[in-house]
DNA sequence: GTTTCATGTAACTTATAATGTTACATGATC
DNA sequence: GATCATGTAACATTATAAGTTACATGAAAC
């Protein structure tokens, strides 16, 4: 979103900075992103990242998957094929339970299109700046 | 569910080989589980863990709960309140996407009582001992 | 009543994964 | 060819969960 927000590519350092933190992790991040498609990179003079494609055509899932689609879950099963089978019970009950959440938090990720949050970021740009004055926001 | 299968007070230690974990573990985890109501403990001789109310009114939700209810998701703001308005964006409409899933989530732990997950268990002890021959299962 | 067994808990160590950093190769523009 | 930017390997730092040691407290057995 920043990138379609620039006039111009931007450099894993400006991106960096945008969002507080190092270049190299930047790159890795995106990395994932231009393998799928979702951004362009640029090497040498005038180089950097810029968006592939219309923000229409990409949604919060389409990112989502270009970063390896990790599971979303922070609790897990303690052993993958336990022998307990108490433990098998309980992993059985819970893979269905986070699997029909995951399911439901995916189709909800594709709904939200990236054209539209940026909708959203230009209504709070305008409030913030009514609010504080003249803002130059490029990056 | 090992407390409810078995005859008497389980150990800490006994617990701890079960599920290859180490005493002092199980005791962390399972003082949750205490304060919650939902097992006992004693001391001394004959002493250890055991529950403390009918498996049929404890679901996968009281134990989630009992444990602290740690958010179940794995990913998260990089900013709870973020100066940069493309974050605010996306973070909020992350947030909503989550919680979402996170009600759906609970809804479904609190449909899984430890009594259903016990039934399951039989059978799936029962088949085991068909398969294997007799085998004690204790703890 | 003292010995034994078990939990309760603080303090510390280890393991692991994410993030951050340094260094340098590769390719594009001026 | 000098400069700028990405690509990526190798390493360091940080944060968190899990494991461990040590010892205090309380209950039962003898």
């Amino acid at each position: 979103m920043h990138l379609s927000a620039a006039s111009k590519p931007l450099t894993s350092e400006e991106l960096a900075k945008a969002m507080h933190t190092n270049p190299v992790v930047v790159r890795r991040t995106m990395a994932g992103l231009r393998e799928a498609g979702l951004v362009r990179s640029e090497k040498g003079h005038g180089g950097g990242w810029s968006v592939a494609r219309d923000l229409e055509a990409m949604t919060l899932y389409d990112v989502y998957a270009a970063i390896g689609a990790p599971t979303p879950f922070a609790l897990g099963n303690r052993t993958e094929s336990p022998g307990c089978l108490v433990e098998q019970v309980v992993n059985e009950s819970l893979d269905d339970a986070f699997k029909e959440a995951e399911t439901i938090l995916m189709a909800r990720l594709r709904t939200v299109s990236l054209a539209a949050l940026a909708v959203q970021f230009k209504h709070r740009l305008t409030a913030h700046n009514e609010h504080q004055g003249e803002c130059v926001y490029d990056v």
